[in-house]
DNA sequence: TAGTTTGTACAGAATAAACTGTACGTAAAA
DNA sequence: TTTTACGTACAGTTTATTCTGTACAAACTA
C-alpha cells in the first residue's frame, strides 16, 4: 500500500516541524532529516533514511554528519547490527538553544574583536578630523555587539 | 586617488559588521548595504550606493526595498533633491531585535498552530495503538514551540 | 508641450548551493 | 584468504539564487 496512515501523519508533522528547525539555521534537508529521526521510535540506518526521504545515501551521509557536529544527533551502537545507527538527541529545546546560541555568540564575538582592533588602530593614528563621524559610528556598532552578547547570555542561563 | 584612508577604514568596518547583520537573516548584499548606510553621515541616493558597492542600480533598488520592509532603512525627503534618499534607521539594537524576533515568533507560532491542528485530528480519530508513539512525539514538539514562544517574548519585553 | 531623469519590472546570464552516481578504502563475514 | 557490505570522497549535474541590462512608466524640467 506504500503510505500507511501513520506515515501520512508523520509527513504532516514533519512539514511543519521542519520549518521551525530551519529557523535555527539548518538547511531544508538537514531539518527534514532531523524531524524524521525525532519522530522515529528506533535508531535508523542511512538506508532507512534514504528510503524514507527519497534522497541518495550520499546525501544522508553528509547531512547526518552536519547534524552530528551540531550535536543534534547521536550515533548508537547495537549488538549484531553492522550498519551505523543514528537517533535524534531528544532533549530538544535545550539542545537547540545551546548549539544555536553558542554559534551565534561566538560569531558575534569574533566580529566584535575585529571591530575593537580597528578602533584601536584608528585611535593610534594621528587625530584626523575627517574620521570623527566614522569613529562615532564604530563606537555604536561595538556597543551593539556588546549588548547582543549580554542579551543572549541572559537568555541562556536558567 | 580612488580610495581614501577614510574609505579604507569604512570597508574594514563594513566587512565585520556585515557578518553580524547577516546573522539576522539578511542576505550578504542587504547586509553590506545596511552597513554602508549606517556608516554614512548623509542620506544617500541609489546611484551613490551603486557606485560605492560596485553593484547595479537595479540591485540597489530591490535591496533597499527589502530593507525598507524590514524597517531597517528610512526614506528621507530633502528640498531641492530630486532623487530618493535613504538612511539607516539608527536605533540599531532595538530595531534589529524587534524585526527579527517578531518574524521569528510569528513563524514559529504559525507552525505551532498547524501542529495543534494535526494533534486535534489525531485525537478525534479512533484510538489507534500504532499511533501512540507519534502522539507522544508531537506533544513534545508542540511543547517545544510553546517554550520557544515564551522565551523570546521574555527577551523582547524590557 | 517635448525632453530628461528616476525608479523598477522583467528576462536572461552568472554564480552558488544542493544533490547524485561512481569508485574506492575499510571492516566485517565466510 | 577471498568475498561482501558499508560509508564517504569526489566530480559532475541539476536546481535555486543573485545579479545585470534593457525597456518602460511616472515624475520632473523647461
Amino acid at each position: 500500500m506504500g503510505t500507511t496512515k501513520k506515515e501520512l501523519i508523520m509527513q504532516e508533522i514533519m512539514i511543519e516541524f521542519s520549518k521551525t528547525v530551519e529557523m535555527f539555521g539548518l538547511t531544508p534537508l538537514e531539518a527534514r532529516l532531523f524531524s524524521f529521526l525525532y519522530l522515529s521510535e528506533k535508531p535508523l540506518t542511512l538506508d532507512d533514511m534514504s528510503d524514507a526521504l527519497g534522497k541518495s545515501k550520499t546525501s544522508m551521509s553528509t547531512n547526518i554528519r552536519s547534524l552530528l557536529e551540531l550535536n543534534l544527533v547521536t550515533r548508537v551502537w547495537k549488538k549484531g547490527v553492522r550498519k551505523d545507527l543514528y537517533e535524534a538527541n531528544s532533549q530538544l529545546f535545550k539542545a537547540f538553544m545551546n548549539f544555536y546560541l553558542k554559534n551565534w555568540i561566538d560569531q558575534a564575538n569574533q566580529q566584535k574583536n575585529s571591530l575593537e582592533e580597528i578602533e584601536k588602530n584608528i585611535k593610534r593614528a594621528k587625530n584626523n578630523e575627517e574620521l570623527t563621524a566614522l569613529k562615532e559610528g564604530l563606537k555604536h556598532i561595538i556597543g551593539f555587539h556588546r549588548q547582543l552578547e549580554e542579551t543572549y547570555k541572559e537568555l541562556n542561563q536558567d
